[in-house]
DNA sequence: GCCAACGTTGGC
DNA sequence: GCCAACGTTGGC
């Protein structure tokens, strides 16, 4: 299976990249949308997941690994939420702002754009490779 | 099962 | 602060 890329958003005053950068790992948990759900579902250890500040700086900022598969989110009463396990790669060189994204034709179809209240979304590998390169930063192996 | 009202997210 | 998008809730 080749793995699969994603983006996760969060607002920088709720759980900020330096954060994760000074966590060394972290329990994706508070989703509550049943498409985010399935896209937890989804993810496999080793998948690379771009790191998105909503609200405040608008930019992806980062790239995280996920190091373990959804369970439940221990966050949740129900059992059926799940969360997934974080860990940060490196963060951007350059920060790709969601301005530059959207003016960029490459982009067309991308989830960020489209549904822009999805917190948890599949990225395409081109559309993963293209943000890399706007942020003057090599993938992870 | 439909749909109006309401709440939340997130960009502007 | 406003509002568009969209998910959820509850009356019927």
């Amino acid at each position: 299976m080749p793995r699969s890329y994603w983006l996760v958003k969060s607002e920088p005053s709720t759980y900020a990249w330096s954060q994760l950068v000074r966590d060394g790992r972290t329990i994706w948990d508070g989703v509550r949308n049943a498409l985010a759900r399935q896209h937890l579902a989804a993810m496999r250890a080793g998948d690379l997941v771009l790191y998105y500040h909503s609200n405040v700086g608008k930019e992806v900022v980062g790239i995280a690994r996920v190091s373990g598969e959804a369970h439940p989110d221990p966050t949740a009463d129900d059992p059926k939420w799940l969360a997934v396990d974080l860990e940060p790669v490196r963060a951007l060189a350059a920060p790709v702002g969601l301005a530059a994204i959207k003016s960029d034709p490459r982009f067309e179809g991308f989830a960020l754009i489209r549904q822009s209240r999805l917190s948890v979304m599949p990225v395409s590998r081109p559309h993963f490779e293209r943000i890399l390169e706007l942020g003057r930063t090599k993938a992870p192996r």
